[in-house]
DNA sequence: ATTATTAGTGTAAAAAATACAATTAATTTT
DNA sequence: AAAATTAATTGTATTTTTTACACTAATAAT
């Protein structure tokens, strides 16, 4: 028994996967290995597997592209126009996440010619590639205003200026470091460290650790990071 | 040309419809015309067409079930367990629409059996509805706390008592009135009215309406409207 | 030893959020 | 007509949060 005179699509998921080096937001990219746009860059995706749901399809896809399992993963919005991809109509479902660069490693299977662009250099994509990336960008503001979801960029280490460094790029502004620090300090989330970091000064900048435990409460809890009016475009 | 090999699924898409009547929140669901779970309570859904994206899809929907047009609708979440209908797999993209339940009629065609139901007496619904409407009720709680969504549930005219007692169902707590009213007028959202409402009380509680104009330049802004620890479960 | 560079820190003022209760307007009852 | 009832309306003082602002500390390079 089935639904008959429906039509059926194809349905895919595309991943917009962001990244961190310390100093500014990356963004991973392949190369399409088939027409149409054979070679162009594009978002990673797939189409979807009779037997997976969709989140189960962004985490195949994505473990393909990273060999990451286990990483923060969200659905975004969809993307349906019916002529968006010229070959045949297809619906996409796009997916976020956040990955700590220095954990990526180019895969076992090095088809996928994977590069992390700067965002602020990002090639032409394919289709609708770039209206995704932007709106993912813009949602990712609203979210890391009253969530700590950044930390998911970070490595395990990492130090208050690298914190914050992250935080004004993503809201393309500076804080002051003293009411930044003590903002961050106060949700309790931070394990200061024993060494430093001497790479980036003389002085050296003591690392900080996530704790974990603190976050897996807290995560879901909704605070205030962020000034309000730093939030400016979309938002869900 | 076509991508070949790959499965096609049905789409559907379903509407979580919010309306408020003053007094409590109410979900409007249908029943089911065909099997499985004929005549079972269910979301107002359909599969997507061959020349329409998922939007137009809800659009369409809404029309059908509602008669209305040009309401709040957005987007909210996919549901795609392979086995969630069990006919056949359908991948379920839900939108949550806010309607003012005096605007609805119950259309031309009366064929759905559409009937409001308050939300604290929600009859058993089919597949994994129940779960939707969860889901939906959570964001919406998220989302109002930061936008001034709500307007759009309300009649062209409102009372200060009835706008809190909106905001005081969706979370289920009671606010000071001072601090509320105070709150919601420094919004400049509202034009008070030269009438009153004589309905709920002996004096009257002045009509308020929305500011049309300020409120298209205000609903994408970010205000704290309601404190953030009120905020609980899930979100966007 | 001096210089250069970035990390780290405290306080006062302003703004926002909260706690709190008496008065007013109109209808209903006596 | 007066009294009682009911819900709407209104202000202030306190606490909390946010903002603005500048000097000292540590180390490497010269």
């Amino acid at each position: 028994m089935k639904y008959s005179n429906q039509t059926r699509f194809l349905v895919a998921v595309d991943c917009i996967v962001f990244g961190f080096d310390g100093t500014e937001y990356k963004l991973l990219l392949i190369q399409r290995g088939f027409a149409p746009e054979k070679e162009k860059w594009s978002l990673m995706g797939g189409f979807v597997q009779p037997e997976e749901s969709l989140d189960e399809a962004a985490s195949r896809i994505l473990k393909q592209l990273t060999g990451l399992q286990d990483i923060y993963l969200e659905e975004m919005k969809s993307f349906s126009k019916p002529n968006r991809d010229p070959i045949e109509r297809v619906i996409a479902v796009t997916y976020v996440a956040l990955i700590d660069i220095k954990k990526y490693q180019q895969q076992i299977n090095d088809d996928f010619h994977a590069r992390w662009f700067p965002m602020k250099e990002l090639p032409k994509l394919i289709f609708d590639h770039q209206e995704m990336v932007e709106i993912a960008l813009d949602k990712l503001r609203y979210k890391a205003a009253f969530q700590p979801i950044l930390f998911e960029l970070l490595p395990e280490k990492f130090t208050l200026p690298q914190l914050q460094t992250m935080y004004e790029g993503l809201y393309n502004t500076k804080f002051d470091k003293r009411n930044f620090t003590r903002k961050l300090l106060s949700t309790n989330l931070l394990k200061k460290e024993k060494d430093k970091d001497k790479l980036s000064s003389k002085k050296g900048a003591f690392y900080y650790s996530l704790d974990v435990k603190q976050y897996k409460e807290t995560v879901l809890t909704i605070q205030k990071i962020i000034p309000l009016h730093e939030i400016t475009a979309a938002r869900e």
